[in-house]
RNA sequence: GGUGGGUUGGCCGAGAGGCGAGGCAACGGACUGCAAAUCCGUCAACACGGGUUCGAAUCCCGUACCCACCUCCA
């Protein structure tokens, strides 16, 4: 079996085949930079990321572009609330944005495009638009300009809805449109807003600042080219967004995206993260309580179109889970006397994986092979452990979450080689009591060795006895 | 009003007409000085009411409840 892809546009799943034999292009909606990331947020960008992965691992090059929308209406207003500029707002946002992507592991894209960076083209295409008769300055002299939705009929597909059944927004400020479903391409910039100088720019139709949808149309073209394969974001982008984005590109002549792919909400009480807001639910928060790995295994547990209910009771299950795996991988390698490169996924995650990401079963047919590789650890090392352990590795490390992924620890800046001076002095120092111990034990002195083994955990290690002789890792720090 | 999605065992979470993933928890057994881990086994579910079928968690009709979107929310 071949990749087959759920595509929102037809809704249903179907063969995935590029555009060009061997690469794939793929335009990821990120995130309008205006707050910390909250859980929530984040999962798109780990859905697709394992998108991409799965991608790479099948053999395609790869063009991956996720967006950063660095001006809208929503920063300008904070940022005025916080008495910062708009763009040291954007700024640090984007720059909390990067790091929680590195704790998640999530693969810098090929390039990163900012809204603010490609106003120019932008204007080139509603100049296009203008010129095909399928957008209009604002007779009002506000100097917006609007996409003619009447004027393109094939306007509602991507989301199977008639114009005639949209409900006409009770709040949209009608300025100039000639029909109430018209968005804005671009606004012109109005004098008494109060918004900067600095949040406008030049055009033919007077200084403004760009709409929101018209970006993504435009950075995707200029770096995917005017058709490209993929593209993705979150369920809620659907309409509006991710339709006028279609409709702006291909009424300028590019057929656009061949495969849309959404990716459901984390909600929180059987709501949207947004309503139940939170500062327990910010990533950095979550990541006080479990690993950066651990929060990543729990999002791909489940399938990127189902609807997460998020809850600190199943992410430390998860995380329990996880450790499972875990724990055979250090065991393994302990008894391999070395970490074996990633090998070969097993048949039924490829499978998986392949009928639409389907990370559920993939991480089952990862505990099949886990399963089978504490069976052969009782034997030592041998040719199999090492397979399996290779095979653990290359489908973990397509979800994401191998933890010898040596991401994992340059996140962050981390000091790779203090961090493992450290461990073998800790290591030389435990194997000495350890010895004790093991004195003890063979002189069945068991107060003794209990005693010995109830000092090295209160020092934070903890002690377990193997097949091949006691082992130590470092315990788990309790948390709440 | 329109559009889409959901409801599976104590919990999480797949599956999409017969062979009923997987994890966590629980219980029993093996192993262990004890413990941990591991292995083996047990347990149990398809919101409700009809229908189709030899056979339905899966298809159809209806009902209930939940969620999302309908012009700048991942």
């Amino acid at each position: 079996m071949s990749l087959r892809l759920h595509d929102s546009a037809t809704r249903e799943v179907r063969d995935f085949e590029p555009l060009t034999e061997g690469r794939v292009g793929v335009y990821v909606c990120g995130l309008t930079v205006q707050g910390e990331p909250h859980v929530g947020h984040v999962r798109s960008a780990v859905a697709f990321d394992v998108l991409r992965r799965w991608l790479l691992a099948s053999g395609y090059a790869v063009d991956f572009v996720r967006n950063v929308t660095d001006i809208d209406d929503k920063i300008l207003a904070k940022a005025a609330a916080a008495g910062m500029h708009w763009y040291e707002l954007a700024y640090a946002m984007t720059r909390v944005l990067d790091g929680v992507y590195d704790d998640l592991n999530v693969l810098p894209p090929t390039y990163v495009p900012l809204a603010t960076g490609h106003v120019p083209e932008m204007v080139e295409l509603i100049g296009e638009l203008v010129e095909k008769g399928h957008a209009y300055p604002a007779p009002d002299g506000s100097g917006d300009v609007y996409f003619d939705v009447r004027s393109w009929p094939e306007y509602g597909g991507l989301t199977g809805q008639r114009t005639e059944d949209m409900e006409a927004a009770a709040d949209a400020d009608p300025r100039g449109k000639r029909d109430p479903r018209d968005f804005a391409l671009w606004k012109g910039r109005q004098p008494g807003s109060g918004e900067p100088e600095s949040a406008s720019w030049a055009s033919p139709w007077g200084r403004g600042r760009p709409g929101w949808h018209i970006e993504c149309s435009a950075m995707a073209g200029k770096y995917l080219g005017p058709a490209f394969d993929i593209h993705g974001g979150g369920v809620d982008l659907r309409f509006p967004h991710h339709e006028n984005e279609q409709a702006q590109s291909r009424a300028a002549g590019r057929p656009f995206a061949s495969y849309w792919l959404h990716n459901a909400w984390i909600t929180t009480a059987g709501e949207k993260m947004s309503k139940s807001l939170g500062n327990s639910l910010l990533v950095p928060e979550v990541l006080r309580r479990v690993r950066g790995i651990e929060l990543r295994y729990y999002m791909v547990g489940a399938h990127y179109r189902s609807t997460v209910e998020f809850s600190f009771e199943a992410l430390d299950e998860a995380a329990a889970g996880f450790r499972r795996i875990e724990g055979f991988l250090a065991r393994a390698v302990d008894v391999v006397g070395e970490v074996p490169a990633p090998g070969v996924a097993c048949a039924e995650f490829v499978n998986a994986m392949d009928d639409d990401l389907g990370t559920p079963a993939a991480v089952g047919a990862v505990f099949d092979v886990v399963r089978e590789g504490n069976k052969l650890l009782a034997g030592g090392d041998s040719p199999a452990l090492r397979g399996v352990v290779a095979s653990v590795r290359a489908m973990l490390d397509v979800l994401g979450v191998d933890p010898y992924d040596p991401a994992w620890g340059a996140a962050r800046g981390g000091d790779d080689a203090r961090a493992g001076r450290l461990t073998e002095a800790v290591d030389v120092l435990v194997r000495g009591l350890l010895e004790q111990r093991g004195e003890a034990r063979t002189a069945k002195d068991f107060g003794t060795a209990d005693a010995i083994r109830d000092r090295i955990a209160a020092a934070g290690v903890e002690v377990t006895d193997t097949p091949s002789g006691p082992a130590w890792s470092l315990a788990r720090p309790d948390k709440d």
